[in-house]
DNA sequence: AATCTCAAATAAATCGGTTTAGGGCAAATC
DNA sequence: GATTTGCCCTAAACCGATTTATTTGAGATT
């Protein structure tokens, strides 16, 4: 078991240990610690930290020693215990993700961008979904704290935490202190969306509301209304519904058009909170016998994976959603070990891009959604 | 800051303590430490301890004592250092979870109901995605490892590790040690589908086999191979394509289906390896001007959300994806401390069911699909 | 010869808990 | 009065690292 020692030679012997008592659990092949790693190579814990964390303190130590460190390690593959190191360093090298609900195009898609940054930095992250309830909004970024996470990002969930960590959140537009808000440029957003349509001639457009618990619904009606109201698009109180229920189905979609096509008002174009409520739409829109998008046009909201592959293939604003993730993750790393004050921007905006697919077409003037009716 | 002291007053005054250091980082507000706790009420942190965590050596404590501590506790909003208990108990009350890649309906579901569990036990979880590179998959277990896991489970990823923790795999058949599997009986699943074809008249089945990489492709290509003799359905090599590719996108699904229309031979049904690639097959075979189910019916495979919305709504063969998940979660948590004899069961598996929709209908034997061709 | 300097390490405190073995003391028993 | 008993609690080891202050001995300087 022995290797050359080299230096260690000259090295006094540990004094006598106590008998050491039995552990309380036992196990079957000891890690080798850094202490194994030390006793084998006949340097103190100390020097073996030292080199191995290639500390400005280990300077002096010859390149012999580390040498010998180093290559014990390799040989041993001694790897650090992750859970001692982040109890003395305060850094765990984890983040904390709070998010509405794992099982949806829109979350999954953001994660993907915040992970590709934080592997790629050595980070891992913890994830919980707290499913729109208030309490766990509360309870679980405290559980993040008591694991020392490094930092937290939150997405599309409302926020009014002051956290002694940087905190990214992913729209959400509160403004609480410490607190970085990734958010889409939600004017330029209505803009795109109800330009494009404006220019296909549409002039009745009927709008679905995003639900109530959703970040992004209120900043985002408002930008439609002034984009509406620049634009000239008349906004009939008739022709908005708004999206109830937190599942993430279609299915909510479809009831809200179904209000729509119900209310006996006639609209060309229906521009929905979200794809995944515009699927809905288009379904719904089906079911009462109109085209899409000869007799209605649709427009979508985020571009998830489905939309391009639907039928008819949607047109939507893209939220640049895996970005998104990614700049939430740099934001909150680079705030990390630095004081509260150094913690960056409050905002940051990003641009969207419409992406025009088939379901938008010339305005149908006939309106066939009246005739549409029972 | 005193409060009624109680028992307290009978405590002797610790000893004096040498002058403190200064701390090597500061901090404006010192966490309320076991040890603060234990000052602030004048008792040991070895008594707080065994109050808070009622370990049964704190029996003998009186009921008094024990209400002061949990009072103080309260008051002082005091909680625990996870770091430190882990570090010393050996359970992280986390769990690591690989997936080739998050940000898909299948994972993502799957996660659903690993989460489900999880949190509900007070566990958190660590995912990471490897999207197919080898040294990924290798190198991540090993990290979670290192950080201390209580278990792992693996999604839809080859698997030929022994760890010293429980692990689960869910759509994973390698059989190593200690490691229980979550299968689909894809012998049913395989059955159901044929024979619902079958029922429906058709003979020439078009299969859709899964990239090399996903681990159910085998599998389940055996079963669809067996069932089909059982049931007199013939297998044409040049009616079985296999998807290529790596994006989790309907594309790949889609050029597969081409290659099948492009291959002159006359098919009447689509039996796909996936939703996923079903979606591109059915836009296929549109571009084709085929129309589904009445040229061509598909069937897809796991019962995604976006089989239900999408157009013509798929039939499916659905897999429990996020029951899958959650009786990971439970097979790894039952492990959890116990000794790795007792890890459970090899194989653990769930039933398939067939969900019948709008993308099959009666064959049509005039096979359209031959006289699609350019 | 005594002192200083410097290279090359190490001892020991620390992070914040958990757990074991045992100590102090009052009441009960001998 | 001495011993035992049992209640109530504490000292101290421990988990596995990091980091600061200190030691050691050899060579250089006075």
């Amino acid at each position: 078991m022995l290797i050359q020692l080299g230096y260690a030679k000259l090295r006094s012997v540990s004094s006598k240990k106590p008998t050491p008592r039995v552990p309380w659990t036992t196990r079957a092949h000891p890690r080798v610690s850094l202490k194994f790693l030390a006793d084998h190579l006949g340097f103190s814990p100390a020097t073996v930290s030292l080199v191995l964390n290639r500390s400005s303190h280990a300077d002096s130590i010859p390149q012999e020693t580390k040498e010998l460190v180093l290559a014990a390690a390799r040989k041993l593959n001694y790897r650090p215990n992750f859970l001692a190191r982040s109890l003395r360093t305060r850094r765990s090298f984890t983040v904390g993700v709070v998010v509405p609900e794992i099982s949806e195009g829109y979350t999954a898609t953001v994660l993907g961008g915040i992970e590709d940054y934080l592997l790629e930095e050595g980070y891992f992250y913890f994830v919980t979904s707290h499913r729109h309830r208030p309490d766990l909004i509360d309870e679980y970024p405290k559980m993040f704290l008591d694991r020392n996470v490094d930092g937290v990002i939150a997405i599309d969930t409302p926020w009014h935490h002051e956290l002694p960590v940087p905190v990214a959140t992913i729209s959400g537009h509160n403004h609480a202190a410490g607190v970085t808000n990734i958010v889409l440029d939600h004017d330029r957003a209505s803009e795109l969306a109800l330009q494009h349509l404006l220019h296909l001639g549409h002039r009745k457009v009927a709008f679905i509301k995003g639900q109530e618990f959703s970040s992004d619904t209120e900043v985002r009606w408002k930008a439609n209304m002034e984009a509406a109201v620049r634009l000239g698009i008349e906004v009939r109180s008739k022709l908005t519904v708004q999206l109830e229920g937190d599942s993430p189905s279609p299915q909510i979609g479809y009831k809200a058009a179904k209000k729509l096509i119900h209310s006996k008002e006639p609209f060309t174009a229906i521009f929905a909170f979200n794809d995944i409520s515009a699927l809905g739409a288009v379904r719904a829109l089906r079911h009462s016998n109109l085209h899409i998008p000869e007799d209605v046009s649709v427009v979508g909201f985020d571009d998830i994976q489905g939309a391009a592959h639907s039928s008819p293939e949607l047109t939507t604003v893209k939220q640049p959603l895996r970005k998104m993730g990614r700049i939430a993750a740099e934001v909150v790393l680079r705030g990390v070990g630095a004081r509260p004050a150094k913690w960056g921007a409050k905002e940051i905006v990003v641009e969207p891009e419409l992406i025009v697919r088939q379901s938008t077409g010339k305005a149908n003037h006939h309106c066939p959604v009246v005739r549409a009716l029972p």
